[in-house]
DNA sequence: TCCATACCTGTAAACGATTACTATGCGGCT
DNA sequence: AGCCGCATAGTAATCGTTTACAGGTATGGA
């Protein structure tokens, strides 16, 4: 069944057909009903990789994430194919499992597959994988890449005022004793969000012991250690802030099984705000970075790149804090939460 | 950059060029060498919308899923796409989120694209959606689907053997009065849950009161609410199997918030054996289905359906029940969990 | 020497669309 | 009458591969 079977029973040109199908004005209406009707009576479905090959273009986007199974992706994932879908676009999919050889792989992958851009959605990405990109001329857009250029757009988290929020939450609550728990130091954002942390406590005029600053691996075991650590210690701090959510997950449950009460023994901050986050009890306080604004500053991004009609390379997206119930004042800690700064506003909505 | 350019640069003809490419044998080993040192030094990647007109072949799967969001589907989605990659076949993705106009439009985009198969892994498929499927003749694997035929495979879950496994697990320790909590009525799923649950009871020739069969949502709201009905009934089971973990877990955060125990007060079975299964505190009991072993299938199915050389169209999926601490001896309720019908096989390992 | 065979390579016709260019018809203007 | 411009439609080249078919050459056997 091609166009030709169709331009036939329609008593048409391919050319007549074809027009048609791409909505061109120069067709008169009534051939265009004739055509139409062919069409649906004969069931013709257009064949892209005929026009793929004849256009150039494949309206598939490619979508690369480092790790599907950590919850904050199956939501930018989501959002991120409904926009495309409604859209006419297709989304291509590669999970790089943080390594940069399945990286290199995916990119390779797509970039055979000629789509028409790319949105590689994890921090993590080597020189290799850029210069690659570069060679290609296809729009990209990354997440929380320093450097841009060319054909690429990026989009930053800012991280610094996300994590100021956080400080100067924990602050207005008396809490002067603030400590850390990071990522794993190969990932360059789990690296970018301690950073943030240390000028966040400069910004608020903290103190850092160096003790406080522990080393998680983002998922809920790192968390467990981190809690066996801090009730461990002397001194410990009176107020933890985690590198990410999952991290904050475990040390919230290895506080419970240690008998420490969240938040009166321990204030607790996630980052990313997963679904989890509401779950767990108490529900946790943390920063909320979010997914639906991620994916379609990304989308546009990637179309926007399509013109070089210009327009910002940079978009920089702010955590909002949420707070809930894991953080609470220091002096009245034994009475539970007692101070709001702000609220949630997904419950007030 | 096309594949005469680099014919030329070799010295030999297209034909050649392609031969080498698809690692056809009729080429002199000298002449392959020489080709592939073009092929390197020009960075030729062949055009994949020529080769897909020509061949007829994508080389793609297409991949649906009802809910990325729910911690069961990424695991899959992962599986799959690694194998797929493995046999350098792409995955385009689709979510449909539990409505049947986005799996109709998910289905006729993939079918657009020409897909080599397609893996409809969700339960709830309309009719519209296999007869759309029946036309086009391509392979596709369903998950759970009654009826099958054409270039249709199956991958069953054999839900009655693991309610049973479970329900007997439960009856091991003693307990006799057992409630389930079910998925929403619209899921086809659920619904077959429910029933294989009904089933297991038979089979273990335990007693049903209607009033401990609930109606959940298969999030953990539902569990939630199933906690609160549970522990206000006059005569309440000793145990309560869910048509899914987060259910459960749900149940489980609720039990906590109104001062109960699991597993002393109430014992609690799960379904599905996602991550967070073994998070919670107590980690739960449940069965686990593996995602590994259906995507794996899945891939197989969709590969054997290519030449239609016959093989089983339908393959069955046993889940396996992981003892964890949210059951206990109904007798010895009041000192935690005592008897270990199974151990945890991935502790083991 | 000649033919059969095996092995290697080239020629050129597809695959199914898009689109530049060309052709036709018709109304209006000089 | 002749010409122009506009709206509409057709012809055929083109996108970059794959592959059926047709050579061509070397080897071995008769």
């Amino acid at each position: 069944m091609d166009i030709l079977t169709v331009a036939r029973h329609a008593g048409v040109s391919t050319a007549t057909v074809s027009r048609v199908l791409n909505s061109s004005n120069k067709v008169k209406e009534t051939t265009a009903a004739r055509v139409r009707a062919s069409i649906r009576k004969l069931q013709y479905v257009p064949n892209t990789s005929a026009r793929n090959l004849r256009s150039g273009k494949t309206n598939v986007y490619g979508l690369v994430v480092s790790d599907i199974r950590n919850p904050f992706f199956p939501d930018l994932i989501e959002h991120f194919e409904s926009l495309a879908t409604n859209h006419g676009i297709d989304v291509t999919f590669a999970n790089t499992g943080y390594s940069e050889e399945r990286l290199l792989a995916g990119i390779s992958r797509l970039l055979e597959r000629n789509v028409d851009g790319i949105a590689i959605l994890t921090s993590e990405v080597s020189q290799a994988a850029i210069d690659k990109l570069h060679e290609s001329e296809v729009p990209v857009v990354f997440l929380n890449q320093p450097e841009i250029g060319g054909q690429f757009r990026n989009i930053t988290i800012d991280y610094v005022q996300g994590f100021t929020d956080a400080v100067e939450h924990l602050r207005m609550l008396g809490h002067r004793k603030i400590g850390f728990v990071a990522g794993p130091p190969v990932l360059s954002s789990a690296v970018r969000r301690r950073e943030a942390f240390l000028t966040a406590l400069k910004v608020c005029k903290l103190p850092m012991e160096r003790e406080w600053l522990l080393e998680g691996d983002h998922k809920t075991t790192g968390g467990q250690f981190a809690a066996e650590h801090i009730f461990s210690m002397q001194n410990h701090p009176t107020a933890v802030v985690c590198s990410n959510d999952m991290t904050a997950i475990g040390l919230l449950q290895t506080a419970h099984r240690l008998g420490r009460s969240i938040p009166n023994d321990l204030s607790l901050v996630g980052f990313d705000d997963l679904f989890l986050s509401e779950i767990v009890q108490p529900p946790l306080t943390t920063l909320h970075l979010s997914r639906q604004d991620i994916a379609t500053r990304a989308f546009y991004a990637i179309q926007a790149g399509t013109d070089y009609t210009g327009g910002p390379r940079t978009t920089v997206i702010q955590p909002r804090l949420v707070v809930r119930a894991s953080t609470a004042s220091v002096a009245h800690s034994h009475r539970g939460p007692q101070v709001r700064q702000k609220t949630d506003r997904r419950s007030r909505s």
